[in-house]
DNA sequence: GAGTATCCTGTAAACGCATTCTTCATTGTC
DNA sequence: GACAATGAAGAATGCGTTTACAGGATACTC
């Protein structure tokens, strides 16, 4: 079924069903009528496909993610999906596994069916790789860093806002002894939120010892071995800052295994704001970054600079801020705690 | 960059370039030697869309979910990319949320964009709304049921071999009492793994009460909701089956809330062997329904009726098989619990 | 050495369907 | 009755690949 079965139907020509569809003001309001009448009666539905080739565009926007399984990312897909579709485009998904043989069989894929821009949320450093598409002049959004060239944007998360807040929340309720769990350093966006963490501490004015930091590789097994590191040494710490929530949950795990109450023996910090966070036993307190905002903030720079209009900028800000639950409160032994 | 660019420095015609590429026997080997180099020199990729737009096929399958966040889900998708990636196809992901408007628009998508075939993978049932499908001719695969038409393939998932293990895991370790956490009774799936229940208990000869059958939603809030509903109770049944690794989950948080110890004083099981229940405190006790055989079925299926070779079968039958963690274990105030 | 068969390359049309430019018919107005 | 205004029909257009077909080159036969 086409158009031509529409204008058959309509007893009008392919043209006035082509104008009417895109409401194009000229078309008599009867005809119109009857046309809509048998798009309905039809479930007439255009060919995407047809309508690429005259015009030029895909209407394809790709999503490259490093690993669907980490929570973390089908909030995010959830979110391109959403805001992807309200403008009229597809959303083509790639994970890349950390593998660099996948990466390029996705930028690949994006290459082939001609997408009009991709929006890379690794939170890594592929620059090379991604060198087919920049040639290409496709246009491309990272999260933190990438390289700077016309067509490419930035989703700068402010680590330190939301982090601090953390830290701050953290030295209110009495913690002098705070353990940061990274991600894995490769990444750009483990090296910032430790940066951050880094910065926030010494603003509150804390000293963090080199053993008090202990690289996490974003899952919770990996959680869960970090976790295991500083509960091996001599004193524990008495709160866990944790660079993503699913570390933080490895984390949860790890102490109840050992035997320690969260918060009363150790308080802990995520960051994400993942759904899960709201699940866990006890609830965690973590710092927000909106799965949803990084979304949208991610189609917006494309669409910006496939349409032209609004103007494309090179960073669009994502801001952090901190979610208080119930896994954190006052450091064991202290004074301030009013059960003691 | 097209193939006239690859055709002009490489000193062929475009007809040449294209029979190389697609590994026509006829080619004058050198001459495929330099158009090879050329592609590689080029990094040259075909149009998909061109290619389209000749072959009328669009190379694209669909995917349709109930639910991204639902970490079940995920894995699913990991699989299809993989499968369908290595045969060819790209993956046009859409999630309903359960919500029958988006449903509409997520077949609206799949037409619009020429799906070939389309996986709804919901575990529900939207006959009405597929009909637009139906109507077209796409090939679709469902999971236990769907329509009885060409065109429409059904996964088969053996639910009772799996459940019908756990409930002798069960029986085996001495419970008689046992409950079950159903999924929403409008999902057909969850009817399935109810009756699966029923059956499995029967053959045991354990009888279980009507209040021991509690339905959930399939979510962690669900399963906690429902856990409160069972505990609420006089007696504690001795162990709970649950209709997915989710509500499973949820229980665990919520018979840690309540001061219950698992399995000391409840057994857990849960359905679907998703990653996480290998990280929860304790491990999970499920049964596998292994997401990458169902995906994998699912294209496999889809790519029967669309290329007609090998012939598309009715049914595409998958296993399920019991996963002994550490959330099962001998019932309280068991005579075989070797610790009283 | 001429004629014929074979083989492979190049040229050009086709593929699909929505969009849009051009042309032309109809109606209305002075 | 002539001209303008309106709006619909018809036909061309777009894209890059595939493929039918034509034709040139080579080899082989007599």
């Amino acid at each position: 079924m086409d158009m031509h079965t529409v204008a058959r139907m309509a007893k009008v020509s392919i043209a006035t069903v082509s104008r009417t569809i895109n409401h194009v003001p000229t078309v008599n309001a009867k005809m119109a009528k009857r046309v809509w009448e048998v798009i309905k009666e039809l479930d007439y539905l255009p060919n995407t496909q047809a309508r690429a080739l005259v015009s030029g565009r895909s209407r394809l926007l790709g999503l490259i993610i490093s690993e669907i399984t980490n929570p973390f990312f089908p909030e995010l897909i959830q979110g391109f999906e959403d805001v992807a579709v309200e403008f009229g485009y597809e959303m083509l998904i790639s994970s890349t596994n950390y593998d660099p043989e996948r990466m390029k069989r996705c930028i690949r894929r994006m290459v082939e069916r001609k997408a009009e821009g991709v929006a890379v949320m690794t939170f890594g450093i592929e620059e090379p790789l991604l060198e087919q598409l920049a040639e290409r002049k496709v246009p491309m959004v990272f999260v933190d860093v990438g390289p700077d060239a016309p067509g490419i944007s930035l989703l700068r998360v402010d680590y330190h806002h939301g982090i601090r807040q953390g830290v701050q929340h953290l030295a209110a309720l009495g913690h002098r002894d705070i353990a940061f769990i990274s991600g894995p350093l490769r990444l750009h966006s483990a090296h910032s939120r430790l940066a951050a963490f880094h910065r926030a501490v010494q603003e509150c004015g804390i000293t963090v010892d080199a053993e008090r930091i202990v690289e996490g590789d974003h899952t919770m097994e990996g959680g869960m071995a970090a976790a295991e590191k500083l509960f091996a040494g001599g004193e524990l710490p008495t709160a866990v800052m944790c660079s993503n929530d699913v570390t933080a949950i490895g984390v949860l795990q790890k102490a109840y295994r050992a035997g320690l109450r969260v918060p009363d023996d150790l308080s802990v910090i995520g960051f994400d704001n993942i759904h899960l966070t709201q699940m866990t036993t006890p609830p965690l307190t973590t710092i927000q970054m909106s799965c949803f905002e990084l979304a949208r903030a991610a189609v917006m720079a494309l669409r910006a600079h496939v349409e032209g209009t609004p103007a494309p900028h090179r960073d669009y800000p994502i801001k952090t801020r901190l979610v208080v639950r119930e896994s954190t409160g006052f450091p064991r032994g202290s004074m301030l705690d009013p059960r003691k």
